[in-house]
DNA sequence: ACCTGAAGTTCCTTGAGGGAACCCCGAAGG
DNA sequence: CCTTCGGGGTTCCCTCAAGGAACTTCAGGT
């Protein structure tokens, strides 16, 4: 965990690294998101200690981006993407293409993405929500908005 | 910073991680894209300990994703991005957008994006590459790729 | 010769991550 | 009824990274 929240601060990659950004965090995520549900799986697919795992599982719980609920009739739980949660998939799908593009090596990506609509194999891309058009660091210029400190 | 290391998983996300995943690097990002470029300006805008800043920096530009360079001929240095970094810019708009969406409250956004190519107020949305239509976390099925482990 | 300002570096303290052992609870087996 | 098993955590200790503040270095300006 970071020691200084960075949730305070006036901008929205802070409040979302409050949610997300502490080790491992992302990592649990891609793991529920494909179908590791359980303590046990998830301790024992990433590596992460126990002790480290149930902290990160009760935080993200607590920001409402997984919800811990119970099977079998016994004190056992599986955890869930909540709608919230579905939405933070977009950002592991970005973090895949870019690591997909500069990290893969000669191997190629490890994972592939089909898309259902087409049926082909490939990732994703950014565009303007409001005109379709792609939009990337260069495409756009930033102004305070309603939530700004001033 | 994570004791464990990411870098050697098969997963591009995992990979990612390993670049910007430790404490305070992607807003180290996004201040560089937003104009600030200096030592002393990062430090003062992030309120972060100047020994933390100099790891961090040390080690965005030994990945490649910022350039340090030198200014007015003496030792002075400013950082960059690299194209490598431009693009990891995508996953701070990402970012923007679900803490927009889920963390900003009734304040609104603190900053808004201006859309060069349309001239609207917008954000972004997640396409396929391949087809333009929408791609989210249900949107696609995942495949082994050349690179997986297996 | 002195001051200033940028860009680090050093040193100390605190607390989060790693690791392994331990605990609790309900079910199933004998 | 007593024991074992397996999921889901807790507890404990150790190490190393983050915070914080003071110190250093180098070049230009006055």
């Amino acid at each position: 965990m970071q020691r200084t929240q960075f949730g305070e601060m006036a901008c929205s990659i802070a409040r979302t690294l409050d949610v997300i950004g502490e080790p491992w965090s992302p990592l649990i995520l891609r793991d529920v998101w494909v179908g590791l549900n359980r303590f046990d799986q998830l301790q024992a697919d990433l590596g992460i200690s126990r002790k480290v795992l149930t902290e990160r599982l009760g935080h993200l719980v607590e920001q409402g981006v997984l919800e811990r609920h119970p099977y079998d009739n016994r004190p056992r739980y599986e955890y869930r993407l909540t709608a919230k949660g579905a939405e933070l998939v977009d950002l592991l799908m970005v973090m895949t293409a870019w690591g997909d593009k500069w990290l893969a090596g000669e191997a190629g990506p490890p994972v592939l993405y089909r898309h259902h609509a087409c049926g082909e194999i490939s990732g994703v891309d950014l565009r303007c929500a409001h005109c379709g058009e792609p939009m990337h660091a260069g495409d756009v210029d930033l102004l305070p908005g309603p939530g700004s400190a001033a």
